[in-house]
DNA sequence: ATATGTCGCTCTCAAAAAGAGACTAGGGAT
DNA sequence: ATCCCTAGTCTCTTTTTGAGAGCGACATAT
């Protein structure tokens, strides 16, 4: 288990996954936080403007609160967004995304382009799939 | 919970979450699929060459044969990657990136990229993060 | 001849993560 | 007086993931 893991064709940028434990490879590090289920949905909303909790929770219904709290605060641990508390009554709580949430959603952003145009070829290949299945 | 949901600066490309179980949004559709925590790291791999079921697995140390099953075959079924059996024996199976796949992959090593690049700005905003805290 | 290893899985059981929703506090509106 | 608003936290249940055994047919090692 203790292999020196590189995938050939990234030379120069590969994955030392024998100390994995230590977060030694960068992309898995960022990749899995952002991968989350719901990271990417509010990046998204983010990018465009900020936005208060409950907002953003009327603009995902199915988020549980629990999750909607847990993905910010990851978000804002990594640094992609800022957490600003107004002392009003009831307090408000602001959720802005930073330069490096910006530059980060800029390469995101054509994935997600991507997704849009391409959901089709993606379903297709879903039916195709299931029925010689 | 039947609120339809815009979000707002992504006007032409809203996502209706009224019927999120129909699946119409798109981006989430596809995202979810890709953003598991192997994806991408699969996709990664693949990019460069097709590999064996073995290949992987050793190159992947972390991952469990379950789970590598599984995510090849949600790879394999929204058309990212094919399977083709070597009625060798022992049987071997390989695995090789689809046109579309490659697609996916040119926006998705943006991201990639930008992951690496950014390792350190992240680490960095984790320590300070976990400071103040 | 017998044991052990290879291959690509599937199956089971335990652990971790996620979802649903009740509860908090302090003030404003009805 | 009652209810709702805010941004959460806490608990309980369900889903997902991880660890690893088992499989069947053959090759190699002893």
């Amino acid at each position: 288990m203790n292999t020196n893991v590189r995938i050939p064709q990234f030379v120069g940028k590969e994955c030392d996954m024998s100390n994995w434990d230590a977060g030694n490879c960068p992309v898995r590090d960022v990749i899995n936080q952002i991968s989350g289920k719901w990271s990417t949905l509010l990046l998204q909303a983010l990018a465009g403007r900020p936005y208060r909790f409950g907002e953003l929770r009327r603009l995902v219904p199915d988020i549980s609160q629990r999750m909607l709290t847990q993905t910010l605060r990851e978000l804002q641990r990594d640094g992609y967004i800022d957490r600003e508390v107004f002392p009003t009554k009831p307090p408000s709580v602001e959720y802005r995304m930073t330069e490096l949430g910006m530059s980060l959603f800029l390469p995101l952003s054509q994935v997600l382009d991507w997704a849009e145009a391409n959901h089709a070829a993606v379903k297709a290949a879903r039916v195709r799939f299931d029925a010689e299945a």
